[in-house]
DNA sequence: TTTCATACTGAATATATTAGCACTGCTTTT
DNA sequence: AAAAGCAGTGCTAATATATTCAGTATGAAA
């Protein structure tokens, strides 16, 4: 979406309100008024704008025929990552195994996706097996953050300790060992930060 | 609401559909059409039957002026329930700290309530200090369930034994005892069922 | 300097939509 | 048997709403 102006801003902000507290769009008449415009045309032109832009769908001859194109609007929930398919990006639709109604923004900062946790390896961190983690996607994170890594095709778990140029991917669990990646001879795919974890007893 | 005839269920969920598919209530004459009447009276007349008996509101002289009056279609969400003050209620107001965006569907069964867990009991059980926990509103719980409980004016979280006529209040931490109830002696006021975590990392 | 996007006014028109009146016919309740 | 609720048709009026045409003015880009 190309970037708004401030006054585009406004409308689409007085849509939004407006699809919130009476659960329809507004008219062309509605937002003019709400805007303070003289003329119903003001509000057009903005709202042809915002269609341009990819803001707003405009639905012919139909009243309060605007429609918010707001990337998740009605989306069915967070994608639930299950086993990962070697080879294959985490969130290819083969990797999908189903979408939970979960809010992205209960979370913080917001959730991308929740993965399906296998094993005990972070059992002392609350993260136990078949539960669900929060994962903000991002390429980078900080000493201690608990992380979503790739290592070989296999997706991973673990808290993240960094010294230098290595890196240590922690268990929480004294059974299971940290692995070592060094920075210099391998890279290392972070595929996302947890920022949750939800169960179902 | 007074019950619906079927054919007024009908007009009624296709207004719903509408509003989930096209994000706005429908016109008159859409519902007359999707219906197959051949006159958009039949579909005012359905309206007035839905708005008299409480399931819509009716916006007059207003262009899909079609409201849902659906119990929740607003709500906040699950209350947070954190510090209980003694004596009260559990979901008395002055216990319920906040709303969080939770579907209560999404457990089974349904979840009531957020409870905040306060302490390290439940370590074992991945259930830490400060975790949201779902919590079902039951009066009964099977054997070997996680429990919310209260004792003496204190609300706990436990994994409930029976054996006959005494009940253990188990914690999944060694550090911490099982408490022992007499059901000949005292009653044990069940608030419900643990069916999920929450956590914020 | 011309063109283009933004940001509006003002008036007129076409159409979408709600609303009202007059009916028919069936079933259930009083 | 009458009244009331349900389920419709058919038509017209009123008004809500979107759309089009004709302008003004400003600042940024070509």
């Amino acid at each position: 979406m190309k970037t708004l102006t401030s006054r585009q801003l406004q409308v689409l902000e007085f849509i939004q309100d407006s699809i919130r507290v009476a659960n329809m769009p507004p008219t062309i008449a509605e937002i003019t008024v709400a805007m303070g415009f003289g003329s119903t045309n003001a509000t057009r032109g903005h709202l042809q704008a915002l269609e341009r832009k990819g803001a707003i769908e405009l639905i012919p001859n139909s009243s309060r025929g605007i429609r918010l194109v707001q990337a998740g609007a009605f989306e069915p929930g967070l994608p639930l990552v299950g086993r990962v398919a070697a080879g294959r990006p985490l969130l290819a639709e083969e990797n999908i195994e189903d979408y939970r109604p979960v809010d992205p923004s209960f979370f913080s900062p917001r959730a991308d996706y929740l993965l399906r946790v296998r094993g005990e390896s972070m059992r002392d961190a609350g993260i136990l097996d078949g539960d669900l983690l929060a994962v903000h996607r991002s390429p980078t994170a900080d000493n201690g953050q608990i992380v979503v890594a790739r290592l070989q095709d296999e997706v991973t778990v673990k808290r993240l300790r960094r010294t230098g140029q290595v890196v240590y991917l922690e268990a929480e669990n004294p059974d299971f060992p940290a692995i070592e990646v060094d920075l210099k001879q391998e890279t290392l795919a972070l595929e996302g930060i947890a920022v949750g974890v939800v169960r179902n007893l």
